[in-house]
DNA sequence: TCTAACTTTCAAAACAAACTGAAAGTTCAG
DNA sequence: CTGAACTTTCAGTTTGTTTTGAAAGTTAGA
């Protein structure tokens, strides 16, 4: 296989992995391209690489942004803006965990909290079946959101030198 | 707020959850149908609650199934099939868990492990860069999958009456 | 076997998300 | 201030996903 084929493969294996989570197939292309990408790319080498509109590419770049998975890379002299991607696979994936904990965790647990002030007084199956599932989710997403942040401090320390302990 | 209200808004978030993760909304409605619902539920019964299509609940009825979060209940002497969905959260999540691993991690790695044969003798410093990610990512899935599967096997045992210590 | 009760399928329609491209906006050197 | 170089926006179009509903399929009791 040659590094043009491998690299065809990768950026669109990214992309659909991608877009099985919720995640735009596009934004998801950038992301790779950018992953194995040496130096830094300008919006047209994006546009070239993967035929695409500068529109697309420029609004999806802001996302990446906005996630903490891209940065601007501003050279010297040069009026264009150019791109680059963190790297390393484990700060990525915790950037991803840490946003998606406080995009979609957070509000969720904020929506259940509110819907334990159901009318106390029914008595009705449905309405204690009701409260008794709510409090169950509440439970799992509590715990999870604490998995999630030890690991996310677990990683942070072992950024500082120390070792990722939790996951082995 | 009445359980009627109640039961609206949890039904409306849990739906708009899952699409955030790449569930479709209405499966995610008639699994919080099902979660809240003390007892099980004929095809009719979700059709007139969501006021959704005989055809829309049959098919993500299906996919439920598949994935492991909703059983039929057949009643003696109906005709009729009736569901019901796991109404223990952990199991539930734990069950989604696993199957999104089998579903996606696992064909992931294939892929990953593919993109290996890159021809060794490409020496430019974009193989060798493809090389590196590639190898990093493997590295977190690989890392990814180990703390999933330690996960599941201690949520196993817990339900055979141990503790569940990963998560606290 | 026949038929009523029920389930499943799937082509077409409705809906939703993503993309384009041209126009508007910004920035800065001269 | 001007205009070239570049970035951003967004209405309209394309593409992809979900839903419907009617027809086909299945099952079981008579």
């Amino acid at each position: 296989m040659t590094y043009e084929e491998s690299k065809l493969k990768f950026i669109q294996g990214w992309g659909s992995l991608g877009s099985n989570w919720g995640i735009n197939r596009t934004m998801a292309q950038i992301h790779a391209l950018l992953l194995i990408s040496p130096k830094s790319l300008s919006t047209e080498d994006v546009m070239e690489e993967l035929k695409i509109s500068r529109g697309n590419v420029n609004m999806n770049m802001r996302d990446l942004i906005n996630w903490g998975l891209v940065r601007k890379d501003l050279k010297p002299g040069e009026r264009k803006e150019f791109f680059y991607a963190e790297k390393d696979m484990w700060k990525a994936a915790m950037q991803i965990i840490k946003e998606r904990r406080k995009r979609e965790l957070e509000p969720l647990m904020q929506v259940m909290s509110e819907l334990k002030t159901l009318d106390k007084t029914d008595k009705s199956e449905e309405a204690k079946e009701f409260t008794k599932t709510i409090e169950n989710i509440e439970d799992v997403i509590g715990k999870a959101d604490g998995a999630l942040d030890k690991l996310s401090r677990a990683q942070d320390n072992w950024l500082l030198g120390g070792l990722m302990k939790l996951v082995k």
